[in-house]
DNA sequence: GAAATATGACCACGTTTGTAGTCATACACA
DNA sequence: TGTGTATGACTACAAACGTGGTCATATTTC
């Protein structure tokens, strides 16, 4: 699995949500904040191809873009190597971190009861 | 803050365990797996030192390196940034991902349960 | 039909990262 | 006392990344 930089997440996370856009769709979808030129946006778009995370349809003259690989799959991955790198593998520091950097909402720590719960099924 | 790569992690992580070693020292303790050459180590070093993640201190001829940044400041601070750039800032869609992919261990899930559980107060 | 515009293909260029090599020197041992 | 060895300083160099320019062409618009 080829490593997917921070900024062409982004441009992933545009195409999950809403795939088959053409370049100047997502460019658009970026907007606010990311205020990159559209050619720094084709140039992601062309790297996440080569690297095999987007396959294209033509459409006219212009692509369309399609995820090549599943959104939750991937995130999963990027969770465990992340933890692997920096927490040695134990995931349970990680949310103890969480908790105390940047406080956990009350919805997200009812949350993770719910999904505790779940696990312990 | 600037970024510390993977392999600087690495460095930093014996760091932590053990301050004040010598860069022969670090390669030693990094030895098993992690094949770098002593001159390898030593750029990472230097490179962590001008980004302000070590100092040193001279003793000799060499120098003693010493973490300038906490542990858990930096891995508190490393876990948001990821859960940002990944899960949009949500920590419960991170641990679900755990959950699935890798399969928290029975303790995991223990500790995480109490963890929650002095989080509530 | 001419001019502005959009698009893909290809190129550029500085920075960071991984991975060391070279050089001068200082110490250690024979 | 001469020779290998450890050490820091500096240098190298390719791949990845962030950021966008150039060029040729197709399409839209006046």
């Amino acid at each position: 699995m080829t490593q997917i930089s921070a900024s062409e997440l982004e441009v992933m996370d545009v195409l999950w949500a809403r795939p088959g856009l053409a370049a100047s769709d997502v460019h658009d979808a970026l907007g606010d904040g990311r205020n990159w030129n559209v050619r720094t946006v084709k140039t992601f778009l062309s790297r996440l191809v080569e690297k095999g995370a987007l396959t294209t349809v033509e459409d006219g003259r212009r692509y369309l873009y399609f995820p090549a690989i599943r959104e939750d799959e991937y995130k999963a991955a990027a969770a465990t190597q992340f933890i692997d790198r920096v927490f040695s593998g134990r995931a349970a520091p990680l949310v103890a971190h969480l908790a105390d950097s940047r406080g956990l909402t009350r919805e997200d720590i009812a949350e993770l009861e719910k999904l505790l719960g779940e696990l312990k099924k």
